[in-house]
DNA sequence: ATAATATTTTAGACCAATCTAAATTATTAT
DNA sequence: ATAATAATTTAGATTGGTCTAAAATATTAT
């Protein structure tokens, strides 16, 4: 059995460890949770007991094929949920991560499978992230961070990377959402900030921390 | 805040409570929990500080207006769930009290709120339980134990009142739902068993255990 | 290459929720 | 009314998840 706090960091360290699988460090993970590094080291201790993640002192922390396995599930949970509260329950998506945080904790195989039939098998959630299937496979996402793309030509939203309402909320204020055709008009070098033009009408600013979280497609 | 097993003890203490407001005892709970008495005992005095339950030593407890208030809003949410389970994700009756007993901890208003809506208002959950209003108010019920029928004429299954799975799963066996018209043929009287007939067609044995939890009206 | 700094772990503490065993209080039976 | 029994509480221990402070290890800068 795994405990609610034990899959809360496994997803942590799912999200942390990216597609390279360099180590994630005892600090980041501590960071990434808003806990003491003294508490992480306790808990890694217990995961790697369990082999879900590959622990070595002072070395940083691996996740295992079965600790992934984990993490999918748990990630493939909190999407489903998200995608009922938005679709069916009329959330709008900077309300969501919170409640699903909670939900994708609720521990029943039959319901997850039900929920997904009965949202006809999404494959991405309110936000454009990939859903996972029960197998743990997921759409290839192809797209970029608005930050990295280059091209004059306009670029179309197809996901974005952050739960935090306030960031979700600027998004809705300035007309971006899933789909909306964004060109960059203007994006400032030293800090990274751009002017974009939304659906070829709004004019917005967006920071580069804003604009790392958009991510678009051709 | 109430924690998560704060809500269970809450829960149990109203349903042990039944509409005389005499106390519950201790072992009363304990055993309706499958925890010691010890552990149970420790319990009551945290609710107590918290003015959910007035607990005076070894004469039991009684659960306080605010108290009852929580309690309440559990079971609206349990009864709820229940009720979407089977709704929209064709659970049948039997499957969805664990998966209830989960959801039903879920901290989010504005979740209950869009669930009741989504649901259009039910005022019975899939056993024909009342579900409390977001005022805590409920429709009153009328029906009484099939074990206390006494008339001749048929009566009609308005709710169960276990969630036991095998208990439901067996009432699904012999063809008994709400709506149901039921007509005792024969009472036992050293037992309370009976044998009854179902919607004038199928015959079948009922337990006074059984009994005292198919609930009826005239 | 060593000192200074940063990161990580260990040690020791705390709280919630549980347990067992022993002590206390209440109830029942003679 | 007192002894026997039943119910309840207290005392002390355990586990999971957290903390702070101190010790150990790794990294960086001179």
């Amino acid at each position: 059995m795994i405990s609610l706090t034990e899959e809360n960091y496994l997803k942590a360290i799912f999200k942390l460890s990216g597609d390279d699988a360099k180590p994630v460090l005892t600090n980041e993970l501590a960071a990434s949770m808003h806990i003491r590094a003294a508490t992480v080291t306790d808990m890694l201790k217990r995961l790697a007991g369990k082999n879900l993640i590959a622990y070595e002192k002072y070395h940083g922390v691996e996740i295992t094929k079965q600790g992934k396995a984990e993490a999918l599930k748990i990630i493939r949970k909190h999407r489903l949920w998200e995608t009922f509260l938005v679709e069916k329950l009329n959330f709008s998506w900077d309300e969501v991560h919170e409640v699903a945080e909670q939900l994708e904790h609720i521990q029943s195989p039959l319901l997850i499978e039900k929920l997904d039939a009965f949202l006809s098998y999404p494959k991405r959630d309110p936000h454009g992230e990939p859903i996972p299937d029960k197998f743990g496979k997921m759409v290839e996402i192809s797209e970029k961070p608005l930050s990295e793309y280059e091209s004059k030509k306009g670029a179309t939203v197809t996901a974005v990377r952050s739960d935090s309402p306030t960031f979700l909320k600027y998004l809705n204020k300035i007309g971006v959402r899933l789909g909306s055709k964004i060109s960059v008009i203007n994006k400032t070098e030293f800090d990274g900030s751009q002017e974009i033009l939304i659906d070829g009408k709004k004019k917005a600013f967006l920071s580069r921390d804003a604009a790392e979280n958009v991510l678009v497609n051709e």
